[in-house]
DNA sequence: CCCAATATATTGGGCATCCAATATTTATAA
DNA sequence: TTATAAATATTGGATGCCCAATATATTGGG
């Protein structure tokens, strides 16, 4: 679903106006509680939600980070890793998503109420 | 409602686990999209939903780009400058706030499941 | 008037998140 | 076998967010 230069088609990208970086640690972790993933399937699972795909010299060091503070083990295959949650990840998880929806709750219906009147954002 | 330390009572604060950084200019825009505001005002609103309330030398900065920016102009009134979204911080505003809404939407929908199973986050 | 509180502002440091570029190892295809 | 592609990894540079500390100007109370 990714083009040739790794943005995901249909979805928007981050718009010039201002800053949308953030809270990249949160959704690994996020996507790593549903299922053990690799570096590449994470980015292209985050990719589906924010139109760009994080380039390697940024999902490989979060996570990295991740797995030095015990929040994540991986199992490697061949090329490949699988990164799974410990149980102190999983309690990340749980803390970070539920400060998440304290902090974002009403922004993002709020959000909603505007993409039904002004539509969705801008494609690539 | 905030507390002698800044920080907002009967809310959680930022967790240990994860960086929950990012979004500041985003929010500002989009707390002014609804009215004219100061910068201490702002900072509450935002602790309103963070917690913890942003220091002067974290807002300060962010409202002087945004003006410089010409997203939001400021009417000053003694010692309080009263910042309002320009045309093009209210396009700026809808912009970001409906990528916000493609970035997150999903996760926010999942984190008020996990909220409903696990309690709110822990408080400060 | 004088002092404390308030609002704005700046500086310096730390850190996460981004990218582009480069490299290494492994798997796949020719 | 050999060349290509894929997955992981590292480096360097830029930028925004975050705080503590400090400073200035204005307001309000005693």
């Amino acid at each position: 679903m990714t083009d040739e230069t790794g943005n995901n088609d249909g979805l928007c990208c981050p718009p010039d106006c201002c800053d949308m970086r953030g809270f990249l640690t949160f959704q690994i972790l996020w996507e790593l509680g549903k299922e053990a993933l690799t570096g590449q399937q994470i980015a292209e699972k985050i990719a589906e939600r924010r139109g760009t795909k994080p380039t390697p010299g940024t999902i490989y060091p979060a996570l990295g980070n991740l797995r030095e503070e015990g929040y994540i083990k991986g199992d490697q295959d061949g090329r490949e890793i699988f990164y799974r949650l410990t149980e102190s990840g999983e309690e990340a998880r749980s803390e970070s998503a539920r400060y998440f929806y304290q902090a974002f709750r009403d922004i993002i219906e709020e959000c909603r109420v505007l993409v039904v009147q002004d539509g969705e954002c801008n494609r690539c």
